[in-house]
DNA sequence: CGTAGTATTGAAACGGATCAATATCTGTGG
DNA sequence: CCACAGATATTGATCCGTTTCAATACTACG
């Protein structure tokens, strides 16, 4: 389209260059995530990353294949999961804008990435970004936080996991989207665009439980499914202390 | 003692000097953890690290406190846990020589440190670690990778904690302890320095189960339990199916 | 050598997994 | 625009293993 640059020029902010989200090294007060990048640093990150536009469903990388790329997540929704002998499919994270993903493996990829959404991905090869990194100390530090930002999501995740309760990981769930999509105030209703088998992998339970603690919430009036991917918060307090009962 | 300097000059790859082991982000080939710094960036190292003796039990740093430093085990055994308003204490990591902690907090530390066994920790203060790391964009992609790497092992963990079957965890817990003691070769005799309490906080199990597990890899003449913390290996090829058996 | 924390063992109950049957949704082609 | 097929989700009944509670044994440390 022929307004493309002027609106790449005119919006810095835009997600037409990449951007990192997280929690700084040294940031004393708030645990509130901020930009990491600087505007030159987002500059030369989209020098070496591709923007490419990927519809839903679509598979950005598989399990034991070489890993060529990193990512970030410009918009919309990735998954990363596993595929295990028995049949199940862990779903080790789901991945919203501005996070990093395919860093987290070396030779070859450990897991494999699907969009949940239509979304947009930056891809940067892993050979320029290493030799972007070795050069560029501050960026490389930022990404350090982000990494490291993002085990400690990945050690919440295993906390919420460890809950035997079915309605408890849920409710926890809903609250975790709803800050992620919101970025802090509420409008009363969570959107969930993935499937509940996806669910039922990130949250360790059968898609059963999933539907039946869904069920349960609603019963209980705590929320309303508006559809299979919307729910609106009727009872905010209930959701809270469901979420952190444990 | 006298010869402590030495001791010190003479082998640069003693325990004096603060290592880290991981995965390069460009190896292709070999999964196998391999010695991430040079001979120069650990003196470097140890320039900001304090080297400090601790005995078993200490606790390093609580939850909440403010994060003034991060760490690399030397020596011993740490373990890494929250402390939940239901009177659970999950154990998000036992932490091995060479490896980081600490630093996946900002600002307050979000969970408790304390080591398992007396151990030789390096302590290195957050303003200048980040200092260093601004300005040695090496020595930060090192520490990126290890990040890195410790966020595979905290997914690898979550998937553990899913399986619903206490035998199978163990199973998968000792072969993980084996390796990671071992670095390679195995003697058949595995040690766990940590306590049932202890496993039972990382595989998300209760004690009773983790007792329970023990006892049915005996009966099943898997494995015999010399003492509490060391288990000898009878039927390894027993213990790795029912490990990977999910 | 005793005491407190740690571990074992048993019995009962809870909660999710699993199997099975049905319902709903989504996207495709007529 | 509708109908159909395959995927996705709901709901019910049963089973199984872990949790929990309780009582006892062990062990490490002062």
């Amino acid at each position: 389209m022929r307004h493309d640059v002027d609106i790449r020029r005119a919006d810095p902010h835009s997600h037409e260059i990449p951007a990192l989200r997280g929690i700084p090294l040294l940031d004393t007060d708030s645990n509130q995530p901020v930009r990491l990048l600087s505007t030159r640093q987002r500059h030369d990150l989209a020098a070496i990353a591709v923007r490419e536009r990927v519809p839903r469903r679509t598979i950005l990388y598989r399990e034991h294949a070489p890993a060529t790329s990193v990512f970030i997540v410009g918009q919309g929704i990735v998954k990363v999961f596993r595929d295990l002998p028995n049949g199940k499919r862990p779903v080790l994270a789901f991945l919203f804008p501005e996070d990093i993903f395919g860093l987290i493996e070396a030779g070859h990829y450990v897991s494999t990435a699907q969009t949940v959404t239509d979304a947009v991905v930056f891809r940067m090869p892993l050979v320029v970004l290493r030799d972007t990194l070795a050069f560029d100390a501050e960026l490389g530090l930022q990404f350090l936080c982000k990494v490291t930002h993002q085990l400690r999501e990945s050690q919440r995740h295993r906390i919420a996991i460890e809950r035997r309760d079915a309605v408890g990981k849920m409710a926890t769930f809903l609250r975790r989207l709803d800050q992620r999509h919101t970025h802090g105030e509420r409008h009363g209703v969570i959107h969930m665009p993935m499937t509940r088998s996806d669910v039922a992998g990130y949250l360790g339970l059968s898609l059963e439980a999933v539907s039946r603690a869904c069920r349960r919430l609603e019963r209980s009036g705590v929320v309303t499914f508006i559809d299979r991917h919307r729910a609106r918060v009727l009872d905010q307090r209930a959701l809270d202390k469901l979420a952190s009962a444990y």
